[in-house]
DNA sequence: CTGGATCCGATTTGATACTG
DNA sequence: CAGTATCAAATCGGATCCAG
């Protein structure tokens, strides 16, 4: 496998860049909420739980820049803005749920219990 | 989502949980090359590009750690170390599969070539 | 050949304060 | 409500040296 570069970064395999894109701890959590619904910032912020400000606005920034989600901004007082996927998070969204299972599926491996909401 | 607690670190969905066991840069390459062969170290160190020595032995101590691959030692001079998938590890193959299509995917998406080799 | 340990700079992240 | 900027802490990664 061999080495390419995309925005001055160098990737060394096809594992590496779709994880630049998508992993990390809250690229995917915020994918999958957008699966089914748009969704203004603060419902984002309430429903992801422990991420920061920063993270949630860098993480929703880089997303945009990549092109997996819109933001819409209303022109209101007080401001409105609404995220959604785009076509291209929207074919990551499969991907997103083959790890989401794992990942469940790992945790009933380890023993570790979900807990309730 | 709930929060839940593994090796003492909190986790709060199933992603993040799955990523951390085998995401990263190196974890999925080194189980992609385990897929249907026992290698020694210092083959896994030649046949991933630009992985350094530091990397690769935590990587490989990680994994071993979670059992996700087995270490053999065979006690002769110069050392000989044998590593190898298991079960789980062997479970985790097609995860990193789908990961790395959608990589290439994403990597024909953005206009990125794979240079030869 | 395989692996551990250390130093140290680079990158990432959290907390906080400030803005229209 | 949504977002930016800044600072300090924490983490990560590369280079290097030592060892059985």
């Amino acid at each position: 496998m061999p080495d390419f570069i995309h925005k001055s970064k160098v990737y060394y395999n096809p594992v590496e860049f779709a994880l630049d894109r998508i992993g990390g701890a809250w690229k995917m959590p915020i994918l999958w909420r957008l699966k089914d619904r748009v969704m203004r910032y603060n419902e984002l912020k309430k429903d992801i739980p422990h991420v920061t400000h920063k993270m949630l606005t860098t993480q929703l920034r880089q997303l945009e820049e990549e092109g997996f989600i819109n933001r819409t901004v209303y022109p209101v007082v007080p401001p409105k803005v609404e995220y959604s996927l785009t076509e291209r998070g929207l074919r990551a969204i499969p991907v997103v749920e083959v790890i989401r299972n794992y990942g469940l599926e790992l945790m009933a491996e380890f023993g570790v219990e979900p807990g309730k909401k």
